[in-house]
DNA sequence: GCCTACATGTAAATAGTTACATGATTGA
DNA sequence: TCAATCATGTAACTATTTACATGTAGGC
């Protein structure tokens, strides 16, 4: 996860590890922080695989900086993780996916889709489940059900929000697919990308 | 926080490793799936600990299984995990929280209201640290920005009901402090250790 | 005869944390 | 001068997962 997210922001542009700390933690602080205790060896790690390289180093006197940059392995790598449609373990999903989300632009309309329609699919399989555990344990404390219930409101609103994106996506392809079919999105950068939103 | 989740179904009622697991995903399973591969061997840890203990095992031809159940000790555990007020780190706070809430009942009033601050106060932070991203980061793509959208209502939205959550409780002291005031939560268990959590 | 559920466990790997170590620069 | 910020890193630890190993019982 952390791979992916480092990987994401050296593509807008390169930077060194303090630079990105802050980013991460801007971008993905409301529900994870990252550590320099994870981040400098995860940055090592990924140098040696060559998924990114230093950009250049500063060194005047102690103020040393390593930038970094992200090599086109990286950006294979990149893509990779940022489509993992596997058939899923299911982890803390919900983290991994918010992860993702805040990369999508990078990723082809027909991968969005497929990454969006397994998250649906997630988020049906936990209210089906959240109801069957209610309609079982009818005995529950008032703490437990009131914690289900506003979970189960949680999930119902992230559903309703999938859904509208999913709605776009696939509105979206029809209208580039009738027009012309170009895969351009892979390339370095987006250029003017999917017609803007709709009400968004 | 497997080690809370397991001690609070133990209250309970005394059960086996793939019972407790069974429960642990209808629990937790929004947000947490647990393997046996950390569930046996943190069974095994806690009862090391004298936290939990075999009430009985079967063995009947093959089909065995190792019943545990709470331990005075675990008990006092228990209380520590679920009131821990400390300083914060800040990691995967939201889960950890869920877990905590989902054995509610079994807090002291007091001790309650500390939780839920210490939430509160986090999730203010995070709204605020939000709108400094928003505010700085105008050039956004728009599925960046359809999340921060999306995750800043859901913040919203849980801070509202962590809010009704904290006028409930606090019209509950009142009314029980004029009226009686017995701290009947912890019955057969220590009542002193939690009450010095107040201060500090 | 095969698949699912029951039931317990181990070993290796993964992903991350905390605490520590170093040292310069900037501003009150 | 003291604290905060910049900047990089290591070592030990924690918690958890995956994959494996073992074997029975019951239903289709």
């Amino acid at each position: 996860m952390l791979k992916l997210a480092i990987l994401g922001l050296l593509k807008e542009k390169p930077m060194h590890g303090y630079e990105l700390k802050k980013k991460l933690s801007y971008l993905l602080g409301s529900f994870w922080t990252v550590s320099y205790g994870s981040l400098y060896p995860a940055l090592k790690k990924m140098e040696k695989a060559k998924e990114i390289e230093c950009a250049y180093s500063v060194k005047e006197k102690t103020r040393n900086r390593i930038v970094y940059r992200i090599t086109p392995k990286g950006e294979r790598e990149f893509i990779k993780l940022l489509s993992d449609v596997r058939p899923d373990s299911s982890l803390s999903d919900t983290e991994k996916f918010d992860v993702r989300m805040a990369f999508f632009q990078y990723l082809d309309p027909e991968t969005r889709i497929l990454v969006l329609e397994k998250r649906r699919r997630i988020l049906q399989d936990q209210i089906a489940k959240f109801k069957k555990y209610r309609s079982l344990n009818k005995g529950q404390d008032r703490y437990q059900k009131g914690l289900f219930r506003h979970k189960l409101e949680q999930i119902k609103s992230d559903m309703k929000w999938l859904e509208r994106l999913i709605d776009q996506e696939k509105q979206a392809m029809t209208v580039t697919e009738s027009d012309t079919n170009p895969p351009e999105l892979l390339k370095d950068e987006g250029k003017g990308e999917i017609t803007a939103a709709t009400g968004a």
